[in-house]
Parts: C-alpha cells; sequence; structure tokens
DNA sequence: TGTTGATCATGC
DNA sequence: GCATGATCAACA
C-alpha cells in the first residue's frame, strides 16, 4: 500500500478530491496497491478508508476530523443511481455519562459536521464493489437553518439523555439527526443513568444523520451547479 | 421495501 | 470499550 501524504491546504485537498471524479475503486484502489474486496459484508468500512487513503487523511482512531489542520472532516457517502443516500450517515458517539456541561457550541457533532468533504459514491448491492463510480467531491458547511436544524435534534435527545432517557430513545426521535446502536455487537455495553439516577449498563449508541438531510446536502449543491451555469 | 436496530473490522 | 470507518439485514 502506497502512503499519501496529508494535503498541505483546502485547493490541493479538492484537487486530489477532483481528480477521482468519475473513477471506479478498483481503479484508485489498484493506484495505491490496495486489494479490493468482493463485497462490503465483512469490510464495511473499507469504502471510507479507502478514500481517506487516497486523499491523504491521517488514519487512526483519534477524535478528531480526518484533516484537522484543515478543519475538514471527510464522509463517503453511498448513493443510488439517481444519487439519493442509500444510508444514514454515522457522525459520532453519545455521550451517555458525564454529558453536563457540553452545549451544542462544545458538541462532537457541531464540531465533526462544522465542515464536512462528502464524496458521493455508487453503492447499490447491483454494482460490483470494484466498478463503483466516484462522484464529485462537495464541500459543506451547514447553513444558519441546517445548524438550527442539527442543533433542536442534538438538544431533544441529549435532554432525553440527561434525563436518564435513554432506552426510550429509538430511531425515530430527532427529524435530521438520530440516535442508534454503535456497537461491535449486542453484547457491547456501557454505562448511562435511568429515570431514577442509578448506574446501568446499555448498548452503545451513535448519532447519526437521516438521509433526508445529506439528500438536502446533495441536492442544494447540484442546484448550485445549476445556478453557476445558467 | 424502507427503517430501525444490529453488526463487521481494526488499533490501542 | 471506544473511536475510527460504515453497511448489513431482520422485520414492521
Amino acid at each position: 500500500m502506497k502512503t499519501i501524504s496529508a494535503p498541505k491546504n483546502e485547493v490541493e485537498l479538492m484537487q486530489r478530491a477532483l481528480s477521482i471524479a468519475g473513477y471506479t475503486l478498483a481503479e484508485i484502489a489498484n493506484s495505491i496497491d490496495v486489494s479490493v474486496p468482493c463485497n462490503l459484508q465483512r469490510h464495511k468500512g473499507w469504502v471510507g478508508t479507502l478514500i481517506e487513503r487516497y486523499l491523504g487523511a491521517d488514519a487512526g482512531s483519534k477524535a478528531q476530523q480526518d484533516f484537522a489542520h484543515l478543519g475538514i472532516e471527510l464522509k463517503t457517502l453511498p448513493v443510488n443511481r439517481v444519487g439519493y443516500p442509500l444510508e444514514t450517515t454515522f457522525v459520532s458517539i453519545a455521550p451517555l455519562v458525564a454529558n453536563h456541561g457540553i452545549t451544542w457550541q462544545t458538541s462532537h457533532v457541531r464540531y465533526k459536521l462544522s465542515k464536512v468533504l462528502w464524496i458521493p459514491i455508487e453503492g447499490e448491492r447491483s454494482i460490483p464493489l470494484a466498478v463503483r463510480r466516484v462522484g464529485m467531491p462537495i464541500l459543506w458547511q451547514p447553513n444558519a437553518e441546517q445548524e438550527q436544524q442539527l442543533k433542536n435534534d442534538w438538544q431533544e435527545l441529549m435532554d432525553m439523555i440527561v434525563l436518564g432517557k435513554i432506552e426510550h430513545i429509538t430511531a425515530r426521535h430527532g427529524e435530521y439527526l438520530q440516535i442508534r446502536p454503535k456497537a461491535a455487537n449486542g453484547q457491547a455495553l456501557t454505562e448511562a443513568y435511568n429515570e431514577s439516577g442509578e448506574l446501568i449498563m446499555t448498548r452503545p449508541r451513535g448519532f447519526y444523520l437521516k438521509k433526508q438531510f445529506t439528500a438536502q446536502i446533495l441536492s442544494d449543491f447540484l442546484a448550485e451547479v445549476h445556478r453557476v451555469h445558467r
């Protein structure tokens, strides 16, 4: 596997991202000596890791943006044939304890979503992984309305957690941001509080962006492209 | 058949 | 277990 150095600035990062638009995952993988699995069943994060490596993101399990020196987070987004998201987007782990004093302003969700480089990629399972194509990169920052939408959902969900209602939260809570399990398996447990304020063990949860939200980002981008071309 | 809840791999 | 990267697949 070839190691690519980190992009020095935003322009360089965007040039690299643009350079793979239209190419297949196999072409990109081959160019940096990475092998392509038959499918994603046992390699769910493979596409994200591949693009990370190609663009020169510092790998690792640090709780930071992928390009921290540029203040940019990288997210690949599987889309269907008409460019609609096929999956929700994981954002960050939900803090179930020691969360007093955390505000929207200081939250991991706001930090991770403050600036995102979205890379749409064909994701239909009928298309062999190797020949799925990468789309145009979208450098995005939430507008005032989007930030308010996210903040509202985050506050509602965090309020429930702080009130000990974690076991009552389902994926149906939140319009654009939801909380769902995020763990290696059903045996994984972490601390939380119940409604009586007692410490309990529960499944770790994560914040996810619903498809409707990421679809809006893609559609806003297309609208902007069309506006500029008129 | 779309969503919700569950799960897969890896490093430390 | 947690944080990284996400998608799978059971079931309503």
